[in-house]
DNA sequence: GCTATGATTGGTCAGTCGTCCAAGACGATC
DNA sequence: GATCGTCTTGGACGACTGACCAATCATAGC
């Protein structure tokens, strides 16, 4: 009948604040964020962030590594199940609700960034890039493609690439990419089997 | 036998203040500058940057513009000169002598993003871009290419895209995309003519 | 009951921030 | 010479920063 031990609310603070922190990187950016900010958006007072956290950097680095994880094994897991050139497809047209100027595209960018300055985030942020491109690779690599890793770095500097454009010109449509990149994807010789 | 004119010291203080802000802003990122940090790498005293600055703001602008413009004016210069496809060739063998981590590379990327939080920027930048844009696509429509317009927006998207990875994988080689994008940029009659 | 253990509070600390300004210094023009 | 516009100086203003801490709170286990 325990209904809220303070170690439960420890833990939801916890998350309130990663939730905040993933909100205000793409609002305000990397450096805008503060502590004070932080503690008013998780609806939490300033003094309990260093509490639960070593430092704000440290909040920030898994505000950011939580975000991308979950939507880059996703895309993964995708790659796995269907063909190849149909998931790039899907992985387009998901790129389409998101307007580039919206904090959930931002939080990646700035992350990129970060992740230049700080060492740490820099290696953890590369083992989630290398596991996504590896899951290019591996399947395209099914369909013996003959340039499977190249092509699976070229179809993500495009994926990031073009939220960065989009964040300039919004009217930018990912969808039209589709079949120049499907001439990539696709074994030269025209989709036997 | 005018020497030296406060007229011209003047000058000197505004272009040594940009060139302090296009190193600093890659250093530190954009929200990172400050008046003080700016006025000690241009070696001039912290008053003189609102003197000759509407803003902080205003001074990181036009820094990011005057570092970007004559960039992609060159660019174009040689999509007009060269095949498309050579072009693009030697702008991506351009972008092997950065690392991804050096200041020019993350003025683009720190700017891209400035753009969506600062409108009078995005509309500056817009407008570089679209240039760019449009040289690209005249290149191509020049060469009787079907898809002109949209292969420009997805070789816009590599570039800027590669470069946000290599800050990531410093290993990662753009010279080796080279053959995948003349795939795309040939007219699909194999390179008669 | 009592005691750990963790969570929270409110505040302090030494800096840094963008912006502004009065006073002075300089060179060009009359 | 005097005057004018431009540039430069040094400091001030209030606000904000990340980090830290002692005191207090609430709960879990004994």
């Amino acid at each position: 009948m325990t209904g809220r031990t303070n170690v439960d609310r420890g833990r939801e603070v916890r998350a309130r604040l990663v939730a905040a922190a993933q909100e205000l990187i793409g609002e305000l950016g990397w450096n805008g964020v503060s502590t004070r900010i932080l503690a008013e958006r998780a609806e939490v007072r300033p003094g309990l962030v260093h509490y639960h956290f070593e430092s704000l950097q440290a909040l920030l680095r898994q505000a950011a590594i939580e975000a991308m994880g979950p939507l880059l094994t996703d895309a993964a897991q995708l790659l796995g199940a269907a063909d190849p050139a149909d998931a790039v497809e899907a992985m387009l047209a998901d790129i389409d609700r998101y307007t580039g100027t919206d904090p959930a595209s931002l939080l990646f960018i700035e992350a990129y960034i970060a992740a230049t300055r700080d060492p740490v985030l820099r290696e953890q942020m590369y083992d989630l890039v290398a596991a996504f491109r590896a899951a290019i690779t591996a399947a395209l690599v099914s369909k013996d493609h003959p340039d499977a890793e190249t092509t699976a770095v070229l179809i993500m500097a495009v994926i990031d690439g073009f939220i960065l454009h989009k964040g300039l010109d919004p009217q930018l449509s990912a969808a039209r990419l589709v079949p120049l990149l499907r001439r990539l994807t696709e074994t030269e010789n025209g989709a036997d089997r």
